[in-house]
DNA sequence: CACCCTATTGACAGCGCTGTCATTCACGGA
DNA sequence: TCCGTGAATGACAGCGCTGTCAATAGGGTG
């Protein structure tokens, strides 16, 4: 009943259990007609090897895992909302790992934990994965790196801030990004813009705030402290922060928000204040969730290829796992971003009466 | 160097490494001291077994597969966008999972494949897993469902339609919701409802439908023929079926999308045509997407619990795999939708002229 | 022709567990 | 006293592969 073994294979196929083995894993040394008549065994049969049985005899378990923070998830878990970053990432690296004959798994880590680095090894231990794929904010635990280091195996960092020699990194230029945002805004010919920090707990927060501030000093443009506050990434944050930089009786006339979820707060603070975007306020996001396209205006944003990062990702795991010798491996990647202008950035009203709600 | 073992533990201890299993499965006739002795051992090792050992020598792999649509995944990775309900899917089925001390593995299955069923074989051949589960349109692909009964795994499926009798299932009642949502508008005062049908591949889409059309029979409410169009879940066709109902000189005073994102498509073509929402449209979608809290007006719909729903499968797969005998266990859950009325729907502007567009 | 090499194939041990069966021991009844 | 019984533990054989090493067969060389 589908319980088809090397066994069964080998017997078919006239040959021994080995030299099946060879044929499945394209060693050397193996004659055409060899491999002619173990290809139509396993044809014939449906065989495909047990993964369990391949990763107990061998060194290699082909499997990739993903490690993804805990704390992170049970939010999205209690919120019952899905976690677009976490899906796209393992849209991409399902589709390379899939087309590799590999397989990926989801992995919880809590880099809060007390026995973090204990955690880490058993999971490890119990799983020997090829490769591990590690997210934003875990990319930058150093115990985790530690772990992964002492055990040696491979790594690949999305995004990470911190460390930045250790090993591989799949990243995206944030703070360029932002900067070319700002930049985007400028041209517009807004001078007097706003600025919404994100989570102080992921790395791109940092970097596409300073981003802003370089564009802004670069275009001669003063960065207002009260036109600097700080989110948390959420919906209600920038909500909050959008009315509290709208409520004065000098408002900027362009809000950048460090992602597309607070860019919405914003909206809906400014709608309920009666500006309206992009007329009154230009407003511009990062990350183009699914709703920048949907909104009203649709927003401009940055788009983050994240699938793509992934792609990589899984993609320099399981070349390493393959490479016999350690060198010539890409370590490194910069993926390109893209610069979305959508409706809800424009040129500022040039009078300044006309910024007065009509209400 | 992490790479503790059965032995290890059981030489710490002092006894057989056959005792060393029998306390980690937690078996019967284990003494207290017995016990004690080997999780000390455990603990100070920080062992964890070894996934494939075990899964290779025993019955159960400690894995719980889910089946996933392949075109559905590959659309989303070309469009480079999440996939929301996958995501709470996932979200749910980890946590559980992961409380039991089970891992999750997401596989991709084209159930267009010519060679579906020995790709299925191959695939539970290699991973063994303890439980699979179906997510839609795979609930109801039979060749798929034939093959888990072939090899006697157990499997959830989330949402089927078709025959029902097969499995273990976890739904939504996905007629009633529609229906609910229907009588939500007529009780607003709405008389004049369009409908906008999903993609027929999923078979939520046809009992949407059967939805709306019992609750419009039951409030003696006429469904008109070019009131009902038929999209595909999309955004693009939200908006073209929107665009072409409320292009004609007669329109509805509500529209009920199937969808979250077909919902904002006909926000978008009702905001260009002049007309607001929910002034001179009602709008109501299905889903609850997370853009439905951030657009504007915010979307009454239908929040289905998917995460809670993933979690529900999870567990009746594990105490399925545990359970020597099969019965007694539940096979069937009936899971709680929720109708949330936003700022989208409210009551019809009274008098016919008023509907005329402003412009 | 003896001899060394390389290309090709097979035999076999073992990866770290679980399942099966055997062993030991204490206890109770005939 | 002897035997049956059940509880507690251990010995050992695999699960289905890969890694290692051995064996065999050509092929070229001096």
């Amino acid at each position: 009943m589908g319980a088809v073994t090397i066994y069964d294979v080998a017997e078919r196929a006239g040959v021994s259990i080995k030299s099946v083995s060879r044929v499945l894993n394209g060693e050397q040394n193996v004659s055409v007609a060899l491999r002619t008549k173990v290809q139509e065994a396993v044809d014939a049969l449906g065989y495909r090897p047990s993964l369990s049985a391949r990763s107990l005899a061998g060194s290699s378990s082909y499997l990739i895992a993903a490690f993804v923070d805990a704390d992170l998830t049970i939010e999205h878990w209690r919120s019952g909302r899905g976690n677009d970053y976490l899906s796209r990432m393992e849209l991409g690296a399902l589709m390379e790992v899939r087309s590799s004959g590999y397989h990926l798994m989801i992995e919880l880590v809590d880099p809060g934990s007390a026995t973090l680095e204990r955690d880490m090894s058993s999971v490890l231990g119990s799983l020997k994965p090829d490769g591990v794929i590690l997210t934003p904010p875990i990319s930058d635990a150093s115990v985790v790196l530690d772990v992964l280091e002492a055990r040696g195996t491979p790594y690949v960092r999305l995004g990470p801030e911190t460390q930045l020699d250790r090993g591989r990194r799949v990243y995206m230029d944030e703070r360029r990004a932002a900067f070319d945002m700002t930049v985007h805004l400028a041209r517009l010919g807004h001078r007097e813009i706003g600025f919404i920090v994100g989570n102080p707990r992921y790395a791109a927060s940092r970097l596409r705030r300073e981003g802003f501030e370089a564009a802004m000093a670069q275009h001669g443009l003063a960065v207002r402290d009260d036109w600097v506050l700080e989110g948390d990434f959420t919906f209600t944050s920038g909500f909050e922060c959008g009315a509290r930089m709208l409520a004065g009786v000098e408002r900027p006339t362009a809000i950048f928000a460090s992602n597309d979820d607070m860019a919405f707060g914003v909206l809906q603070a400014a709608s309920r204040g009666g500006l309206a975007v992009p007329a009154d306020l230009s407003l511009v996001g990062f990350d183009d969730t699914p709703s920048a396209q949907f909104s009203m205006p649709q927003l401009t944003t940055v788009r983050q290829p994240v699938a793509e990062m992934a792609e990589t990702a899984a993609r320099m795991l399981i070349s390493a796992a393959q490479a016999k010798a350690d060198d010539g491996l890409e370590r490194v990647h910069q993926a390109a971003y893209t610069l979305i202008a959508r409706e809800s950035s424009a040129p500022p009203r040039l009078a300044r009466a006309a910024r007065i709600p009509v209400s």
